[in-house]
DNA sequence: CGTTCCCTTGACACCGATCAACTCTGGTGG
DNA sequence: CCACCAGAGTTGATCGGTGTCAAGGGAACG
């Protein structure tokens, strides 16, 4: 692929994740004159640490990401996955932040600069209020994350990960009928659900038991549907705009 | 107090917890169109259902709110607290949630026409960045409280809760030293932390066996902030601008 | 063809939920 | 002023969902 082409792709990505919120030319323009480069990451590879203010903001154009919090004890907690069009640290335009990104496939970013994001915002209030609802979103996701660990079960909750991220990538048009590719490995799941990785194990092989799901290498069937949102007590509507 | 005081001491709060962004008198003037008038509610009543998108927006000027999901079996889980200055319901700038607002003390709201809002921001780009940037300081506390629910013990959960109202409430003025007015409930705590009032009232007694806290009728006392911080590996950087 | 992730399985321990009383406090009405 | 009552806090006994530890299996990959 051409570097000249994954250029012209991170703005449309952008916007097609905004979901509702259209930007014109002139937004279009703003904001592309932040932009710096393209860089990749290798899994495993971390694409943003908990450090000073200065760096850039990065936009996934490819891949998966995920933003995680690292305790004294070393356990580490995933808050949420970053998928194509959305920002790994859209929090960075704030304040300092203990979060880190840390990319779960190969990822691929579009490096923004930082300031003139800021200023894009200011000159271009349709962007700042593009990126509002971007975070808006961002929170109900987490909300629900939190009603997840704080009140289902895990067999409920690993349920309603997998709904969410079917819809999530639904919607990015990521997905063929009730099947996906999931990158994610059990320990990964664990991370993010608050589970070890030998229990996030059991309930899926429950799951798959109970004939509701297949689950195997990189991807994910949805076999039952109903009965996994059933399950879940998933409501999409959370994601909408 | 008279309700012109009222009216006029909203903006005013609204603008202190924007911690950083500081709005000029355009913007002011401009959000201040948006004002429909106040209103007051009762411990335990409801100040945001989860109904259609019409509603105005509610932003609180007096007294604790909080935010939460119920599910199914009946069980509800807080997902955050408002404090004077913020908004119960930010996210409906955006999409339709499930989430409700509830009033945890007799709380006083300012009512703003909701796509008046929207206008505002679209004229004044300043005002959406000031609305973004604490859409992503509310972001950064689910997050916090995510890491809690997911990897910490409950006695660290506790301790990290009373560390970050205290935190955010010195900040908002309402500490004197290391003790502050608390009106939670047990009950509501532990609707927050994802456990049950029995367990959250051993772990408090603990706390106050230890003789970190001392924890009586809607206050507190932090005695050993040190060692509470300590227990609840807090560092408020994420509440900072 | 060995190494390295991942996934899988079993035994056991424990944190925190559940159930059921009981106490204490402040408020309310007679 | 007292009796009552509802809401909040406290306590004890018991149970179960998950964590922990430890070991083995299987597929990709150099």
């Amino acid at each position: 692929m051409i570097e000249a082409d994954l250029r012209r792709n991170w703005f449309d990505l952008f916007q097609a994740s905004l979901a509702g919120e259209k930007l014109g030319t002139e937004e279009r323009q703003a904001i592309e004159r932040a932009f710096l480069c393209m860089r990749s990451y290798r899994r495993g590879e971390t694409i943003v640490d908990h450090s000073p203010l200065s760096d850039p903001l990065h936009l996934v154009t490819r891949g998966w990401a995920a933003r995680a919090s690292v305790l004294e004890g070393g356990s580490r907690q995933i808050t949420d996955f970053v998928l194509p069009g959305e920002f790994c640290d859209l929090s960075r335009l704030g304040h300092r932040s203990s979060q880190m990104a840390v990319a779960i496939t190969t990822v691929r970013t579009a490096l923004l600069e930082r300031q003139a994001v800021r200023k894009a915002i200011e000159d271009h209030p349709k962007l700042g209020l593009a990126l509002l609802r971007m975070a808006l979103r961002e929170q109900a996701i987490l909300r629900e994350w939190l009603v997840c660990l704080g009140r289902r079960e895990k067999r409920e909750h690993i349920a309603h990960l997998l709904c969410e991220l079917h819809e999530r990538l639904r919607r990015a048009g990521m997905v063929c009928d009730h099947e996906f590719d999931m990158p994610l490995t059990q320990e990964q799941i664990a991370e993010a659900t608050g589970m070890t990785a030998v229990h996030t194990n059991r309930v899926i092989q429950r799951l798959r038991k109970d004939g509701i799901i297949s689950f195997g290498r990189q991807h994910v069937r949805i076999d039952q549907p109903q009965q996994l949102r059933k399950i879940a007590e998933f409501d999409a509507a959370y994601l909408s705009t």
